[in-house]
DNA sequence: AATAAAATTTAGACAAATCTAAAAATTATT
DNA sequence: AATAATTTTTAGATTTGTCTAAATTTTATT
């Protein structure tokens, strides 16, 4: 069967916030698309039709293992699109979202199978995130928060917990991207702020709220 | 301004049937897109609201040159993404088309600027059409038709006049493709047939309506 | 347990793109 | 010039996805 848009935006949705929450709410999920949560009741009617949720009224929602499998389909061309654009067509890691959220929902198989192939079959996209294979399994995100790494053990930076501009900018300003590898100084007690150091520069401090936002993977 | 899918597919098709026709009728654009000539009615309406083409009532219709530069956008999109298919991606030329149809659709300018780029400004298509730049320019089509070749002048064949699945097969059956050099060696006046020779083989014998659909620069 | 607040669903409308059937205009034929 | 055939447009529906406002259900607070 095949899906519009719409509903692929919705499924991935779903799986997104299902991952943190287990069950899915109606409000939430209207939040995370920006519509109404009108719109969101509209639009499981038509998914649990279609078999893809289990939805029963008031209750919440989470996609059936049938819609689970269209969510790693769609999340596997988003990430594959947004390496190629990185690493062939030189792309910042930073500006590829918006795009791949259009090419995410191309619907050749035989055209996202070539790509992995050109690509030489990328485990991990931009942002650090696993890439289902063709039969939708990946790698377990083996990383952690930062605010969890230990004193004075270097790891590498593998992954942002926001794609927000807010963010972006923040950590242009500082220097941090996907690969950098960083090591935790000093912690606050008071702020949780915490002093890190990565290599050729001088210690700093980063906020509690930006070292939630990093993952990382213990060298 | 930003165009939906349809719109564009409107767009392009008219550009398409003016550069043969001069103008473009209701039925005939309605033939191209496998929809209704009420639907094309109702679409041109929007088009001439939005000023992309020029429309009276009964009279035919041709674009605008806003309407041009959308259509030249959109070819260029859709003869890059066939090229990158073919020269990265492996697809064979006779199954790039489909796909293409989908990308050409992709809004962003600086994607296709460095797809463009990667894929070192390539001026001909898969099959032969030349790709508008970034200013909408393309190298006029300095190619005539098979029937038109002189005889015993070699030739390379450049494009080719549909992508109809028929067409495809009897050009895979006779070995024949964009980049093959051919030469007439007789013509027969009875069903304007000919013997044609390609290097490496034997000559052979092509109808009138294969000659008609094959495109070449003499060498 | 009753009431208030919050979340969710329904009802009714709307825009985009499509269709069928009927009406109107154009073009071709007698 | 009248009539017939063809082309094009309009009228009225339908589908998808969206919205606001009102109704309903669930959850929280007194
Ligand atoms: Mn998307
Ligand atoms: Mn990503
Ligand atoms: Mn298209
Ligand atoms: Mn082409």
């Amino acid at each position: 069967m095949n899906f519009s848009i719409t509903e692929e935006n919705y499924i991935k949705a779903i799986y997104h916030l299902q991952q943190a929450d287990g069950n899915v709410t109606t409000n939430e999920l209207a939040a995370e698309l920006n519509t109404k949560a009108a719109s969101v009741t509209d639009m499981l009617k038509k998914l649990k039709a279609k078999k893809l949720v289990n939805y029963e009224k008031y209750q919440g929602f989470r996609l059936s293992s049938e819609g689970k499998k269209i969510a790693l389909g769609v999340i596997r061309k988003h990430r594959l699109w947004e390496y190629f654009l990185v690493e062939k067509l030189q792309f910042g890691w930073d500006e590829v979202h918006e795009v791949a959220e259009e090419l995410e929902h191309i619907s050749s198989k035989k055209l996202i199978d070539k790509l992995d192939a050109f690509l030489d079959y990328p485990k991990f996209d931009p942002h650090g995130d696993p890439i289902p294979d063709s039969n939708g399994k990946m790698a377990a995100q083996k990383q952690i928060n930062l605010i969890d790494l230990p004193l004075n053990e270097a790891a590498e930076i593998v992954s942002v917990g926001s794609q927000s501009t807010e963010l972006l900018e923040l950590l242009k300003h500082k220097h941090l991207g996907i690969g950098t590898t960083i090591e935790i100084k000093k912690r606050f007690a008071f702020d949780h702020s915490m002093e890190v150091k990565i290599k050729g520069q001088s210690a700093f401090i980063i906020s509690q709220q930006l070292a939630q936002a990093l993952f990382v993977r213990p060298l």
